[in-house]
DNA sequence: AATTAGCAGTCGAACGGTTTGAGTGCTAAC
DNA sequence: GTTAGCACTCAAACCGTTCGACTGCTAATT
């Protein structure tokens, strides 16, 4: 257990490293944090906090920088929350309440506003539980095309469009969507990332359905793959504003990192937690990417479907305001999605 | 009117500035491109280069870069095509063989395959000349949700969800249809720009029409911003592998710069061309975005559809290698195309 | 008149040594 | 347990020198 006054040492030594990215010198946390004890006192403090593996000295005339250890550390015990100013939060909620679209749009204006304001990478996944089909249907676009739309009961919707054969009449269709209905309800979408075309199921009669067939499986396979996930990142290139990328070789792996968005879902959804519980991941370790940290909150959106909301930002991050944006953020959602059923 | 042995002398240069991204030395460009004449000889020519602006001197003890000024030269009347091994070109053809999804996968899969192998940011925008809407279709999806779908007359799809006013039966339904049809059939999108909602419209009767028309005049009102644009674009962060953005300031500008996507679409497309003609853009003089150079091709998608598949790289960008990969490119949607018709 | 060898001159980049100052750890006194 | 004070360390900044990559010019050559 830390004493009180090494609790404070190093929550000084966070705080001053987070805002100013420069090692932090005895002297300094005397002056800004400790004016009552001498920066020889405090050098003690530090260089027990080091030997416990709290801080480390880039070298021996430099002050030290957090681990993080200590970054942990700080988030779990020391830092005190709610850092929003009224301007900050007025904003959100002004963004916010502009966009009363569609999920998607919500979910698009949830990462800009946070990537505005905290200056992270911000990423929302939302998330199906069980994906099931509920409704395929068939609309004639009267421009030989076809839409092809199928509803699963998380309400999502994918389509896709088809080419219409000549021979199909309004009858035709009707039934093709009977059909369709037959095979596809209630089957849950994750079945289809290996299934194959069902050549057997096609027999002579309903051989003009091929190409309907096809689509469809393609569009389900698609969301198969992701499992019924939708990633929405805004804010990459905010990082390089950061000096931990101040070189291009730094941000460039960084960038790479957020290519991969199966990758990025996966970090935020992977450790469940209940509807408004926040987490931190600190560093590779914690299975943050690279040189990061991942603070996520969660939201449920309805029965089924769950959503994660996420800032991406360098381990000395702050967490502070980071917390209390998606606090605000996560509120706000609740309340949107409260008043939509 | 420049000399023989004068333009052989600046290819080089561009060739070389091209490839190692340094001043050009007289005695490199004996030793590799003109073994014929002294270095002495090329040191005049390049003198006069210089004078006439087509070279730079970073400095008096350094080689020659090239102006602006010079690649122009270099695209217009220098450079010999065709610079695609047999490996690039099977690999395009293999890769897009595999995507005949919907046009929208088509325009992923062809910024993917070009910058995956040019290493530059590549952009496809869709552009929809006259886009009236041609029906707009109502679709329950029995889940409380109704799906909108306006179609135009270049087949292109916009829609959105809605929600199912409770009172509203499958007669309501074809009544909406019926009665948005009347209203919206044969108007052209890009007179949604400022379109107030038409509460004068909404008398008593059809008050329950509220959500779905502001849903409609949404959705026009975004495809009426693009003016009928789709944009498509990957690679970005390839651009940060080239030397001219060693540091992270000039990439976070570019990076920004890319984040504009109507500017970048319009470069894109603001100079017409025919089927299968190549612009090419350098720097900011001609309208590239700074310190760019941004090769397009245009290629037809239908009647009232054209395509312009772009890459944008340095100025010093390999324009031997990117012209050819855009004429394979083109080649082969054309292909595509006409296939589909 | 065009080419070229040769050479002096320029200037950035790299090297290496010195200084500076920020910050520590330790010791001895309080 | 705290603290003043001091010796010590070391990165960063500074500075002068060297190095070498190129050039431009001149004078000789073709």
């Amino acid at each position: 257990m830390l004493s009180d006054r090494k609790k404070k040492i190093l929550c000084a030594v966070v705080d001053s490293y987070i805002d100013k990215a420069t090692p932090v010198a005895s002297k300094d946390i005397q002056e800004e944090y400790l004016p009552d004890c001498s920066s020889a006192t405090i050098r003690n403090e530090l260089s027990t906090l080091e030997s416990m593996g709290y801080l480390i000295q880039p070298h021996v005339s430099a002050g030290r920088i957090p681990s993080e250890k200590a970054f942990r550390f700080y988030v779990n015990e020391l830092m005190y929350e709610n850092d929003l100013t009224s301007t900050e939060a007025e904003m959100i909620e002004q963004y916010l309440s502009r966009k009363v679209g569609s999920l998607e749009d919500v979910m698009k204006a949830v990462t800009h506003i946070i990537a505005e304001i905290t200056n992270y990478t911000s990423v929302v996944v939302k998330e199906d539980m069980s994906d099931t089909i509920t409704a395929i249907k068939l609309l004639d676009l009267s421009n030989g095309k076809m839409l092809v739309v199928i509803v699963t009961d998380s309400r999502v919707l994918k389509d896709g469009m088809v080419d219409l054969p000549d021979d199909f009449d309004d009858q035709m269709i009707a039934r093709a969507q009977h059909w369709l209905n037959k095979i596809f309800l209630g089957k849950h979408v994750s079945e289809f990332i290996n299934f194959d075309y069902p050549f057997a199921l096609v027999n002579d009669e309903f051989a003009q359905y091929n190409a309907l067939f096809k689509k469809i499986i393609d569009v389900l396979k698609k969301v198969s793959l992701m499992n019924g996930m939708d990633v929405e990142m805004y804010g990459e290139n905010k990082m390089l504003a950061h000096s931990e990328y101040a070189n291009v070789e730094d941000a460039r792996r960084f960038l790479a990192q957020m290519e991969n968005k199966e990758r990025i879902a996966e970090i935020l959804t992977n450790d469940g937690g209940a509807d408004g519980s926040m987490t931190v991941k600190i560093g590779s370790q914690e299975n943050a990417p690279e040189g990061c940290a991942v603070v996520t909150t969660r939201v449920s959106l309805g029965d089924n479907v769950s959503g994660s909301i996420g800032v991406i930002g360098p381990v000395r991050m702050n967490y502070r305001k980071v917390l209390s944006v998606l606090d605000k953020i996560s509120e706000i959602i609740i309340d949107l999605v409260g008043k939509g059923e």
